[in-house]
RNA sequence: GGUUCCGUGGUGUAGGGGUUAACACGUCUGCCUGUCACGCAGAAGAUCGCGGGUUCAAAUCUCGUCGGAACCGCCA
């Protein structure tokens, strides 16, 4: 028997009456009646309520302080039974009290309401933040997910393995943290964006499913969905698998996940598959919320010739709502101000009237063919609305309606809060043309094999070029991505040659897989998902920050424990760095 | 790097060119034998983030600065 304890705070009920038993833990409040004293008694299983007849007792005790208690579980009184609370129908009357721990008598904030405490305070005293039973439960609920993910992952087969944390750094992607190397002057170790080459690595050793809850260390800006530093991914890879093999997985895995951890129904069944190019022109974005039933179409045809200026030779697409012809004129100013406040220079509409006819600002600039091809194209019936968005550049106008597909589903409540729906974003194309070097660049990941291989890579236009690459989407929120990878040298060659690079350059930078490719390897395809994100979502939570014990705050630091600092010179000294 | 918002006792907020800066929670003292956000009575606690400017007078207006958050950039 523990010195410190007989029972948690969280397990005594009536089976355990007329024991005596010891108990410790923080004290939550005290409730003084004079003769009577109730100690809210707190520990990481839960609260107890402890009775106390003498008050010297109390003496030094406060809120916070570290107690231990003993004395005797008593049934309560059948009015003061307490349903809040497990222990709720037993209490402790005690005959004797340990102080453990003193407290500091004024605290930072009140424990039980620290959610509502500014963060940068919450995380100076994280400590106290975390006795917060709120909080504390999300890191409870942390542990266990990665408890489950890697049960799950171990029942399917998969074999967790470490890859290094001190690894190289590679001038792509996010910008790395690096740390100077003591025995070689002048060379870095840097963390892991996360463990892509090492995993593929694995393949060509032989492993055949790889797995690891891999910490990734990114030096970029943080945002309330996206933690600054460091995060976690469930990463995981298949050897001799294709595309379906690894999808079958994530329909697997993530809705056990999100239906063990989550508070919503969870879709079933297969998720809907949505290539990139539909999704962009549907959805207005590559992460589409489908618990909104709006989609965009293409109106761009009728209106080639028209005589409405801002239409005419521009892209046009249209979203069209039903049963809302009626609403006020207030209510259509609204989403007039809202596509202001996204740079739009407004928003036309047209509403279907009860006898067919049209109303709204655009409706003067249409001939009878213009409404007859907008009725058939868009399924236009007595009540609909229908609304423009319009402009000359693909992107901008792809964009202007995602934001409006989202802001009258939200306007009009359409979706489903109580549900997860995952989706899988298909067919990413390969390449684009970069927005800041007009040069082509790689889309997504360039490990990624161009579906039609080297022929593909041979003869097609390389925008047309489509990767076996997806996404898992839930929500509107980007939780994995996934690609079949390219496994044959000569392919990568030519691959990364289309976006400027040379075999040399390949060599130079991706020495570990280019040379490793050369030596047999299988075909092999993997995914990761985001965990912090994932969990943020399945805690309904708005900040994942929320979902670490010790996050890093915006700015890249850890208030509380100093994080970064400065070093000695001796340490600068070794590792041959001199600051300026 | 940029934009926006915020900064008032320990915490959360209100207020707002002028006199004791208000409220809730917390803290302290006293009372109370059944509360569980206990209650009641009283007290302490704030140069209103920092610096400059305008003004007879600045916590309030203004400029700057620092800190935080959200978003953009960035995140293959």
């Amino acid at each position: 028997m523990s010195t410190y304890r007989t029972n948690t705070c969280g397990e005594l009920t009536l089976k355990d009456l007329d024991k005596k038993v010891t108990l410790s833990g923080f004290v939550s409040t005290i409730r003084d009646h004079g003769g009577v004293m109730f100690v809210d008694l707190r520990d990481h299983y839960g609260t107890t309520q402890i009775v106390v007849h003498d008050d010297a007792m109390l003496k030094g005790v406060s809120k916070e302080t570290v107690i231990k208690v003993t004395g005797v579980v008593v049934k309560r009184d059948e009015e003061t039974i307490n349903k809040k609370i497990e222990t709720g129908e037993i209490e402790v009357v005690i005959d004797s009290l340990e102080l453990l721990s003193d407290t500091a008598k004024v605290l930072p904030f009140e424990v039980d309401e620290s959610k509502k405490v500014s963060e940068d305070v919450r995380l100076k005293y994280r400590f106290l933040d975390l006795r917060n039973p709120k909080v504390h439960e999300n890191i409870i609920t942390r542990s266990k997910a990665f408890n489950f993910l890697r049960n799950k992952m171990q029942e399917l087969g998969f074999l967790e393995i470490q890859t290094p944390i001190l690894t190289s750094s590679s001038p792509e992607g996010a910008r790395d943290f690096i740390i100077p190397s003591r025995k070689h002057k002048g060379k870095f170790y840097a963390l892991p964006q996360a463990p892509q080459q090492f995993k593929q690595l694995l393949m060509a050793s032989g492993f055949d499913k790889y797995f690891q809850l891999a910490p990734c260390f990114r030096d970029e800006d943080g945002r309330a969905d996206r933690l600054v530093g460091e995060f976690y991914q469930l990463d995981m890879e298949m050897a001799f698998a294709d595309q379906e093999d690894i999808m079958k997985v994530a329909e697997d895995v993530f809705p056990a996940f999100f239906k063990e951890f989550g508070k919503r129904r969870v879709t079933k069944g297969h998720f809907k598959r949505i290539p990139y190019n539909e999704a962009m022109l549907k959805y207005g974005t590559d992460k589409p919320d489908l618990r909104n039933p709006l989609e965009i179409i293409d109106v761009s045809e009728v209106f080639t010739n028209t005589e409405f200026k801002p239409f005419r030779g521009a892209i046009v697409r249209a979203i069209k709502v039903d049963d809302i012809a009626t609403k006020p004129n207030s209510w259509f100013n609204e989403v007039v101000d809202y596509a202001k406040s996204i740079d739009m220079p407004g928003i036309g509409y047209i509403s279907i009237m009860e006898d067919k006819s049209l109303k709204g600002p655009i409706d003067k600039f249409l001939t009878d063919e213009d409404r007859n091809a907008l009725f058939n194209k868009a399924g236009l019936k007595e009540g609909s609305v229908l609304f423009f968005i319009a402009d000359k550049r693909k992107d901008v106008v792809t964009r202007n309606a995602g934001l409006i597909r989202t802001e009258l589903g939200r306007k009009l409540d359409l979706m489903d809060h109580n549900l997860f729906e995952f989706c899988f974003i298909t067919d990413m194309p390969m390449y684009e043309i970069s927005e800041v070097t007009g040069k082509l660049d790689f889309m997504h990941n360039p490990f990624s094999m161009p579906r039609g291989g080297e022929k593909a890579l041979d003869e097609k236009d390389p925008l047309e070029i489509y990767a076996d690459q997806f996404d898992v989407v839930c929500n509107g929120v980007e939780l994995v991505s996934g690609a079949v990878r390219n496994n044959r040298p000569e392919v990568l060659v030519k691959a990364f040659e289309k976006a400027g690079y040379t075999e040399e350059d390949i060599k130079s930078k991706f020495n570990a897989l280019y040379t490793a490719f050369g030596y047999g390897c299988p075909p092999h395809v993997g995914m990761a998902l985001g965990i912090d994100r994932a969990l943020m979502m399945l805690l309904e939570e708005d900040n994942v920050r929320e979902t670490v014990a010790f996050p890093l705050n915006q700015n890249g630091e850890d208030v509380l424990t100093g994080t970064p600092n400065e070093v000695t010179e001796l340490q600068l000294r070794e590792t041959h760095i001199k600051l300026r």
